[in-house]
DNA sequence: AACTACTCCTGGAGGC
DNA sequence: TGCCTCCAGGAGTAGT
């Protein structure tokens, strides 16, 4: 699923290839998934130039020309992919199903972007729950506002303590408090059970019940997670298999898989509805004793 | 305010 | 083979 790695990576890959380009067509198979601000509709995109592409969370914005704000969430099954004019990949990100290899567009393609050079941008989703919002670019902070996203994990807003206090005011699993956007952007159900590996936390912990030590331990096991997986490139795992043939991700969609620790076969539960992972020696379920 | 349950969607996997 | 059920989960919303 497309977290802040995956959603980063595509960034820095689309800033290569996008930017710069203008739109000449649209093609809109599926328009519910495009929201506009009263006054706009989706062929306002064409004849806009695409200035920069920034991140918010789990949302790229596109900064187009004539003061328009686009925003993408690809959510849990979109994805985004930059064909050349002889169709080639330029870029793509997301969530590959199907494959990347099936020619576009496709049934689950929804959007087509026709660029000035030739090349396309396709969105396509099978489940339809990714979301595209056109506004005027001054209405860019307040729609991002209220999301009422918390601080980015990466860089220099994220502070421990902050985040202790967020986290001492929650007395629900610390699983389904790193899942919430509005005490720490960009985490979801993958790097939620991988952050929580790498600080030795079990995920069913009541959030208010965890240590100073063990939240500055999550604290920087977060961004050392994210940033290592926006590094390596991603951690798509197909329907909660395992996947044997590479390291990463350490926990997540391993079960009954030795952990790379300690050997203890990770375990698999539900913990706030979500699939979750974790290794039941490494992440013991009671604080330990001092 | 905090928390839970439900909703949106489709396709792939596994059971029989 | 084919039908059925379950599961994947980000985020918004409604209800407690």
């Amino acid at each position: 699923m497309p977290e802040l790695p995956e959603v980063e990576a595509l960034r820095r890959d689309l800033e290569r290839t996008l930017v710069g380009r203008t739109v000449t067509d649209l093609e809109l198979g599926l328009p519910k998934l495009f929201k506009t601000t009263e006054g706009l509709t989706p062929e306002d995109l064409v004849g806009k130039r695409i200035e920069g592409l920034s991140r918010r969370a789990k949302f790229l914005h596109a900064h187009c020309s004539e003061s328009l704000s686009l925003f993408v969430h690809l959510r849990m099954t979109g994805q985004l992919v930059h064909v050349a004019n002889d169709g080639s990949h330029l870029a793509h990100g997301g969530h590959p199903v199907p494959g990347w290899s099936v020619p576009l567009p496709h049934k689950a393609t929804h959007l087509t972007a026709m660029l000035d050079d030739g090349s396309r941008l396709y969105l396509t989703d099978i489940r339809q729950f990714a979301r595209l919002w056109l506004m005027p670019a001054e209405a860019a902070t307040a729609f991002i506002a209220q999301a009422r996203l918390g601080p980015e994990p990466i860089g220099a807003d994220f502070h421990v303590k902050d985040f202790a206090a967020r986290l001492a005011r929650r007395s629900i699993p610390i699983k389904s408090v790193l899942l919430d956007q509005r005490v720490i952007s960009g985490v979801g159900n993958i790097y939620a059970d991988e952050s929580l590996w790498a600080a030795n936390i079990h995920p069913r912990r009541t959030a208010s019940s965890l240590s100073k030590t063990e939240i500055a331990r999550l604290a920087s096991a977060i961004p050392a997670v994210l940033e290592y997986a926006i590094r390596e490139g991603v951690a798509f795992v197909p329907q909660g298999k395992a996947i044997s043939d590479r390291a990463f991700p350490y926990c997540h969609g391993r079960a009954g898989v030795p952990c790379g620790r300690c050997g203890t076969l990770i375990q698999k539960d539900w913990v706030g509805g979500r699939g979750t992972y974790w290794c039941p020696k490494c992440q013991p379920e009671k604080k330990r004793r001092a």
